[in-house]
DNA sequence: CCTTATTTACACTAAAAAGTATAAATAATG
DNA sequence: CATTATTTATACTTTTTAGTGTAAATAAGG
């Protein structure tokens, strides 16, 4: 029978220092040894903890999307304008490319995985689970009358197809995008979707 | 008075190794002792042509860019349907999707510019010109009364930000894109389009 | 206060890769 | 053919970093 103690401070303290000395420096320039001295522990305890900086940084993105799972479900709502209920899941979008560490993480993250592919497919065999609720909503305007959507899957897609070119992808590689110019695209955008598939 | 020799054999043979090897180990994995083996060349003349990797890669960028460069204008028929004429932008982007050197290659760049933003931002000095001749389209097709547009920067941007996510940033980073689903989001992105903006 | 799980300091090893030096070999061009 | 610009082979230096070994120090928890 061994004793068991906790060990999760000092666990945790690397992995926060891990996650800011990735987004900092990115995963191969982040040595084991740097990640050590911000979590103020010996390297030998960071090997302790994580057999290897691989095995880490997979840590790392579990910390990160543990943190990210607040689903934030938008209901249908019979007697709110279309259009304002659209904004809110554009604007789902624009909030995490506005989110400068977030968007720093993912930039770091998707860096590693374009790099190191083996590192890619294991960390996406635990992501999965990719829905915004958006289908959902489509389905209830539509059985509400409002809207006349064939697929609403489909129309899902053109309508995140729109936002996350504009609101990820873009900001993502090429910086954070204008507050206003975000703003007219958002309209557009909901205009676009409305002017195909309300009545 | 110094006699100059044709170097470009042996440069472009160093160029196009690099290349490949980018493509193939990544910008990080792919030694300078690689790059000259597969060139057919010593190390210390990819040295003599390159003074550095960071130099090298950039010559590299360079070969790409240029390559690509076939401006394929697609010009407003006055008595062909809309519809036909904006796939034909759309299928643009499918094309690019669908040329797996070419994703590999952008993949890659990505990558390094992700990882190393210092080189990016050498390569961008270099880049700009993002014109696919969409708007040019637009504005002629207002003109003719066939489309209704008050901004037709802006509604370009919504077609471009439809396609790239699909046909673009999802294939760059998820793999390649089902052909029969392409097609399938090509005719709602248009159809979409022209629900906004045609009479 | 004792036991011992956990952490630390520090000195290693091993590997990989960028870049250099130099003298000899090769081949383009006049 | 002769000249010499270019290329080659080879051995080298330097730097960086992942990961290990070990004995001593620390501190959690009963």
């Amino acid at each position: 029978m061994i004793k068991q103690r906790d060990k999760s401070k000092k666990r945790n303290a690397i992995i926060e220092a891990a996650v800011h000395a990735f987004i900092e420096m990115g995963f191969d320039r982040a040595s084991m040894d740097y990640i050590a001295e911000k979590a103020e522990a010996s390297k030998r305890t960071v090997y302790n903890h994580f057999e290897s900086k691989e095995v880490l940084f997979k840590a790392v993105i579990q910390h990160f999307v543990q943190q990210s799972i607040e689903e934030k479900q938008i209901p249908y709502q019979a007697n709110v304008p279309l259009e304002a209920q659209l904004n809110k899941f554009a604007e789902l979008k624009v909030g995490i490319s506005t989110n400068q560490l977030k968007m720093n993480f993912m930039r770091m993250a998707f860096g590693v995985m374009i790099t190191h592919p083996n590192i890619a497919a294991q960390v996406m065999e635990n992501a999965g689970n990719n829905d915004d609720g958006l289908q959902a909503w489509l389905d209830d305007a539509v059985a509400d009358g409002r809207l006349i959507i064939e697929d609403t899957a489909l129309a899902s897609e053109v309508f995140w197809s729109m936002c996350s070119s504009a609101f990820f992808w873009m900001p993502m590689l090429q910086g954070e995008l204008d507050a206003s110019k975000a703003e007219t695209l958002k309209k557009e955008f909901v205009a676009t979707f409305l002017a195909r598939y309300s009545k």
